[in-house]
RNA sequence: CGGGGAGUAGCGCAGCCCGGUAGCGCACUUGACUGGGGGUCAAGUGGUCGCGGGUUCAAAUCCCGCCUCCCCGACCA
């Protein structure tokens, strides 16, 4: 028996209502709920305990994946010698604008004689070191990761989006064939996919980049694009295919079969705390949160109801009938015994997006029950305790679920397409989300979207679609169908 | 990095124009009554006024330099 809750609009009252001002708002719900704040130096953040479980399970879950497949973590060094980050151009020229440098150390500030780059990605110190483990095709695929932290130089920042600083995973792998390293990248791509839909419960187009969104040095980038609740669209992860790109610059070569000199192919992928960001923009509401169970620091809060030592022990007691069989079942949970009003609770709660709520008072120890409240609808339903632990499982799932479906409900409902530049520009004068259409695939048509339509980009090409029609700029046959948005 | 705005208690702000030794709300502490959606009352704690320099008998207030943050642009996971 539910029933349903007349106005919920109001509960959370420190927030910036989401449909007043989309940015306020993801800042708000960003400090408020205790998931990171700026540090005071300029553009690097810091990540608080809450924000940071969540990108642990996004780790855990990931380093898991690629376990299975064989992927080893290293650790690489932070500082990258000026020689070898210069080394290929098409990569330097692409990350220059964005590299911090240290030029000076010790306690006199002696000038370096070679400067350092700090690490804005790691290709350029990983290539020449893994070298060294590779000799013959009997040493590969060398399969590498490491999570740690990259430095770019951003102008401008935004919490999770968009810092100085952010922690990621790097992925660098290397292959004797191409057709090796291709799979590995595709590979890749999928379990970024399954991170951002099965995990994350935002759904994602799966793509290609156009030539001039390809990552420097990059034959070719895959990507992940999410659309956030604003109508803009998040990249929430990228694998590249290097060819023989940094392998020659590097000259990371081995011993083939007929003991002759070949030249690796290689692939990166990255991942990255911006996820987080992600699923605020994906899921949150005019309340704050709302964290899919998959990667909630705290799936079930418990708020102790009571008004004197008497009930409370009651209440005591009795919740701690059942919590342990939540443990067991590995239903990560909390029981609020701040000295705070229940009200004062439910509003933390929700702002941090807690799933499910238990309200627990004497009446319901009484009853052998608990109210349970969910934070999506705050549907409010008495549940008994006796299998409590297999309930709130379920009810997570399909929380889960439904959280999936909502988001991939948004996408549909913001997803069109469209023929021509004229449309697309029209469009995007009113509002936003994804538009599919045809392009002939020339830069200067790709440049032109974008100064018409007001920094709209292609996010990523459709690669199984055979497109038919015209190029939506210059009008002659198109090869590529493509998804359009404005983007983070 | 260009244009605009701002830094005063943990948070949000007033005071600055017109110099005279620091204030309000929330939060916090203590106590009482309370407690199923942000309660009431009372008494308290907390500040080198972003940093450095200058002018002055005297600087939160005037002048110069720097740092940081916010908004708008160009660059980006």
């Amino acid at each position: 028996m539910k029933q349903e809750v007349e106005e919920q609009q109001d509960f959370v009252k420190e927030v910036t209502k989401m449909s007043d001002d989309f940015d306020r708002w993801y800042t708000d719900v960003v400090r408020k709920a205790e998931l990171a704040d700026w540090s005071g130096i300029r553009g690097m953040m810091v990540v608080r305990p809450y924000g940071w479980a969540m990108w642990e399970a996004i780790m855990r879950a990931f380093d898991d994946m690629i376990k299975e497949s064989g992927h080893e973590n290293w650790a690489f060094p932070l500082l990258i010698p000026r020689e070898f980050l210069v080394k290929e151009a098409e990569h330097v020229e692409g990350f220059a604008p964005e590299v911090a440098w240290v030029t000076k150390a010790g306690g006199g500030m002696e000038e370096l004689e070679e400067p350092l780059a700090v690490r804005p990605t790691s290709e350029t110190i990983i290539g020449p070191l893994i070298k060294r483990y590779i000799q013959s095709h009997r040493d590969l695929p060398k399969l590498t990761n490491q999570w740690n932290s990259v430095v770019r130089w951003e102008m401008r920042s935004r919490l999770f989006l968009r810092s100085r600083e952010f922690w990621w995973q790097e992925g660098h792998t290397f292959h004797a064939s191409a057709e090796e390293a291709m799979e590995e990248a595709g590979l890749i791509l999928g379990y970024y996919r399954s991170i951002a839909e099965d995990w994350l419960a935002v759904p994602v187009l799966v793509g290609k980049k156009s030539p001039a969104e390809t990552f420097p040095g990059a034959v070719y980038t895959l990507t992940v694009e999410g659309l956030m609740r604003d109508g803009l669209a998040l990249q929430m992860g990228t694998s590249h295919y290097f060819g023989q790109n940094f392998a020659r610059a590097y000259d990371i070569s081995f011993s083939n079969k007929e003991n002759a000199r070949e030249l690796c192919h290689s692939t990166s992928w990255g991942i990255s705390t911006r996820l987080v960001g992600a699923l605020v923009m994906a899921h949150g509401d005019d309340s704050g949160l709302v964290v899919p169970p998959r990667v909630a620091p705290v799936q079930v809060v418990v708020v102790p109801i009571f008004r004197d030592d008497e009930s409370r022990a009651k209440v005591d007691r009795f919740i701690k009938t059942w919590t342990p069989e939540l443990k067991a079942a590995g239903v990560r949970h909390r029981v609020d015994w701040r000295d705070e009003r229940p009200g004062d609770k439910y509003a933390h709660w929700e702002l941090k997006g807690v799933p499910i709520r238990l309200n627990v008072g004497a009446r319901d120890a009484d009853a052998g029950q608990v109210e349970m409240v969910e934070r999506l609808t705050r549907q409010k339903t008495g549940v008994p305790v006796a299998g409590l632990a297999d309930r709130l499982r379920k009810e997570l799932d399909e929380f889960q679920r439904r959280l999936y479906e909502r988001a991939l409900q948004f996408q549909r409902d913001n997803t069109f397409e469209l023929g021509t530049l004229d449309e697309v520009v029209a469009h995007y004068r009113e509002r936003g989300g994804f538009v599919w259409t045809e392009w002939c695939g020339e830069a200067d048509e790709e440049a032109r979207i974008k100064a018409d339509a007001g920094g709209v980009t292609i996010r990523t090409i459709d690669q199984d679609a055979k497109p038919s029609g015209k190029c939506l700029v210059c009008g002659k046959a198109a090869r590529y169908r493509v998804a359009l948005a404005k983007a983070y």
